[in-house]
DNA sequence: ATAAACTTTCATTTATTATTGAAAGTTCGA
DNA sequence: TCGAACTTTCAATAATAAATGAAAGTTTAT
């Protein structure tokens, strides 16, 4: 397998990838390409790369730059628009873990507190679902804070302990 | 808000969170009404409260049944089946855990160490593309570890002790 | 062995989501 | 302030994924 084909096996494995967790195919792509390359790129290129539409990368550019994971760069003398990849994988892991966090798991925490607060004991069928929904709360709100220490989790000494207690 | 209300915001709400991270939306509704329910309930009645057909029915309880999250139950002197989800949160993360990993995360692992394994160092460009993949694939090997170990991260004491000193 | 009760399959249809591309919008240099 | 170079928008279209439902398959009681 010479550069060329890694490369775009690497790009296509991303965009499928991002699919089966609810991204979008070519923002998915856009981001690989951009992580792999050395150098900042242009819509054309992205374009071009990817046998896309305009409309279509500039679409999804946009959205990478909302999630915080591509930033604009530009090139003295050239007058259109370069872009990078946050290529830090920790940062880039927490800002997705922020992100899905706030755009996801948030409205989620919202109506399970919504649902498992009603007023409804008379049956065991309704005491199990306030009970369960209840449950469901607590468990969602504690997997959320370990999204948002993902990283911290990751990296830091205590972290590395653990795994090698946990190894045990 | 009464109980039918609630019972069907929250089944609706989980059924647009599933597609959010890519698992189907009448998958994740039937999986939202088996727990949430105090006993085992029948394709027909998954059908009718879900008003969803019998073919849909029994593809995705069949899916969620591979999924290791809900099981087939039989009820004495009754014919058809009855279908009861897996009602502990922790068990039922570390089977979602198990089965994304498996579907997912070890396929992408298998492609990150082939496209980072090329032998391609002629250029920067080349150089920068086996690193950035080296460095993925590392990063969510890490990743898939954790994921194995979420529950565990969850429940024990020591990260109970993490979560108090990370707070500080 | 048969038929009723039930489940599965899968070709077709429907719904959802992503993509295109041309027009409108913006920015910048001369 | 014009127009070239570039980006964004969005209605229309295409691609993809999910749902339907009728026929085929399976199981069980008699």
């Amino acid at each position: 397998m010479d550069f060329k084909e890694a490369k775009n096996k690497f790009v296509q494995t991303w965009g499928a990838l991002g699919s089966q967790w609810g991204i979008n195919k070519t923002m998915a792509q856009i981001h690989a390409l951009l992580m792999v390359s050395n150098e900042a790129i242009s819509m054309e290129d992205i374009m071009e790369e990817l046998q896309i539409s305009r409309g279509n990368a500039s679409m999804n550019i946009r959205a990478l730059m909302e999630w915080g994971i591509v930033y604009k760069e530009f090139k003295a003398g050239e007058r259109k628009e370069f872009y990078v990849a946050e290529k830090d994988l920790d940062e880039l892991a927490v800002k997705i873990a922020k992100e899905r966090s706030k755009r996801e798991i948030k409205p989620a925490l919202k109506v399970l507190k919504e649902v498992s607060g009603i007023e409804a004991s008379a049956t065991e069928e309704e005491r199990h679902f306030v009970d369960q929904t209840t449950k469901l709360y607590d468990f969602v709100l504690k997997a959320d804070n370990i999204l948002e220490k993902i990283t911290v989790i990751q990296e830091n000494w205590l972290a590395k302990l653990i795994t090698k207690i946990m190894k045990q």
